[in-house]
DNA sequence: CTCACCGTTTAGATCGATCTAAAAGCTTTT
DNA sequence: AAAAGCTTTTAGATCGATCTAAACGGTGAG
């Protein structure tokens, strides 16, 4: 009987007002659920809406509201797995806020990043979780605040003005050098590889620190292949420079798991003859064998803190700047053991 | 007053119009990079816009044309690498095709992927790409094609009307079965776990057709726990039916890792007297020792693929549906061997 | 009887772009 | 000189919601 031939099947708003018999005024405030409404008409709309197989229309809402009910992702990375689990924190708090993520990937390229900002802006979002691409200076992270879009920095520390959610990496490297300390080892390299950003900053500090609290050489410094595949084969650098090492501290897991097969290869059997300790502890740690002691930094549970923080910001914009900074934890399996008599 | 500032300082097109002396109309077009617009009429307007610092409204534009620019990505689960590529693969394809991505995670549950699949028609996306929940039926998916919601399966296939982006995984096995086969192996078993859904059984049939044309015994299929720390502790399974395998095809290379794990447990030695192979080929598979020997499954290809359907059927939302599905490929390592004397 | 007041409902303006159809400016043809 | 044809520009309607400010019906106080 309806054959009244809409050019475009969508229900609209003003559909479901007629159909209830009110205005669409009233329409959008059941909607809303606002208490304005009375009983006996939100139910009557409520049904019209089943009814007439509603679907709300955010991209007009948002356009008068200026609230998209969206937020912009942005991280250096899709493919790493760390990175995957951060964005999966995000999702689940920003989505049981009723939001969703728009997520996009700078490929670390600050180019890349600023092309991105601007889309994300375009898309209206309303905030961003950023993690900055390496060599981000702290004017563009302002420029936006400025631009009065919320920003939230997430595991890479730009700017004390705008909040950020990470990790204690000093505190992390501390748990890790201690332990090894504590078995006897003196000789300790740093594995480390990748772009140059303050996380990697951070973690090379406080693995210097905490080599030289406890009274060690805080030099052996060693650069490795960013490409994972290469990383096992370059397992000797290691051993190139004057001291040799009888353990190392790993930049990430991937160097951890890289380093434990490049030395496998090379006869050394890791947690006897050398001990390896890796950072992030993503699933592998504990798959791998010997179990990889490593330093556990909870990717999910930062992304969460990130969307928290940002939901706090966009609820009241003009709150202080805040600092959310996870105490990371060492997990000890079995890729440590006491030092043993030097390696050739 | 930043809030303030917000509405007040918004430069809209209306601002550039003015400011660069022609009308509203006519500085659309210029956005839009029309050919009807006059080169001097162009660089005017180009230039107001830059002046002022104009930023595009997405929102406002997507209510008048119905194009939103944005598409959706429903995955059973985030913090899967293999889901990460996958991801990564559709975020390039369709960044560079000027839209963005909204991502959203169903946890394999359909009551969550309703919701989510909900929401993004809310939202007004343009497509929609999704892996579906394990027991989502093809009535769902049809529905949604239905209210003309471009729709494109990736990984897990439901529907044949529907654009469709996979693996052969049938072939992927066929390669695993033959590989083990010509080394001599005639026990071999099957190692799954997680949900079941499409891609669960086109790979178990896969296997099982495998075998019948090797002549093999097709039965040898292992249930192991989902939870991936437990994996490793139930590598006994494998030898407690009454026929003894001397080789496993594992559904994935999580499943791979941790039984390699639970093998060397065991006391038996990977490559050397057990043959292992892997599935997906993630990037631990070239880290762990040995090498694991695993079937790459591309999942940044298959995201790309299923982007492009995605952006294809948008500029011609009516033709036919299509399946594209990748030839995965063997990768040969190091954990498989020639058939050994049987274990005990 | 009027007025103020309450909870509820509504008409009409509005957000910032795109679309449509027509006008304006120009050249060329009749 | 008028008509026709082309390119370029524009006014005004429009998308589907929200916001504002006012109207509405009913009650109780003055």
């Amino acid at each position: 009987m309806p054959s009244e031939d809409r050019k475009k099947n969508r229900v609209t708003l003003l559909d479901v007002a007629r159909h209830a018999g009110v205005s669409r005024a009233t329409a959008s405030l059941v909607i809303r659920k606002s208490p304005l409404v009375g009983a006996e008409t939100r139910t009557r709309v409520e049904e019209a809406m089943r009814e007439l197989g509603y679907v709300y229309n955010m991209g007009a809402a948002r356009l008068r509201a200026e609230r998209s009910h969206t937020v912009g992702v942005i991280v250096p990375n899709l493919t790493n797995p760390f990175f995957a689990e951060l964005l999966s924190g995000i999702e689940a708090v920003v989505d049981s806020a009723g939001m969703v993520v728009i997520v996009a990937n700078s490929g670390d390229s600050v180019e890349r990043q600023d092309r991105l900002m601007r889309r994300m802006r375009e898309h209206g979002v309303d905030g961003v979780i950023l993690c900055a691409a390496a060599g981000t200076g702290p004017g563009f992270l302002h420029q936006l605040t400025e631009h009065s879009l919320p920003l939230v920095q997430v595991l890479r520390h730009i700017s004390d003005d705008i909040d950020y959610a990470g990790v204690d990496y000093a505190g992390g490297m501390r748990q890790a050098v201690d332990h090894l300390a504590s078995l006897g080892h003196r000789a300790i390299a740093f594995a480390v590889h990748g772009p140059v950003h303050s996380a990697y900053r951070e973690r090379v500090e406080g693995f210097r620190d905490a080599m030289r609290s406890c009274g060690l050489n805080p030099d052996m410094i060693v650069r490795l292949p960013n490409q994972i595949r290469e990383i096992a084969a370059a397992a000797h650098l290691l051993f190139d420079g004057a001291k040799q090492p009888t353990a190392v501290v790993c930049f990430n897991d991937v160097i951890a798991l890289g380093l434990a097969a490049g030395l496998y290869d090379r006869g050394l059997r890791v947690g006897e003859n050398f001990s390896l300790v890796g950072f992030d502890d993503v699933t592998d740690a504990e798959a791998m064998r010997p179990r990889l002691t490593s330093v556990f930094t909870a990717p999910v549970a930062i992304g969460e803190n990130a969307a928290r923080l940002l939901l706090d910001r966009l609820t009241d914009p003009s709150c202080q700047p805040r600092r959310v900074v996870k105490e990371p934890q060492l997990h000890i399996r079995q890729s440590c053991g006491p030092v043993a008599a030097p390696v050739s």
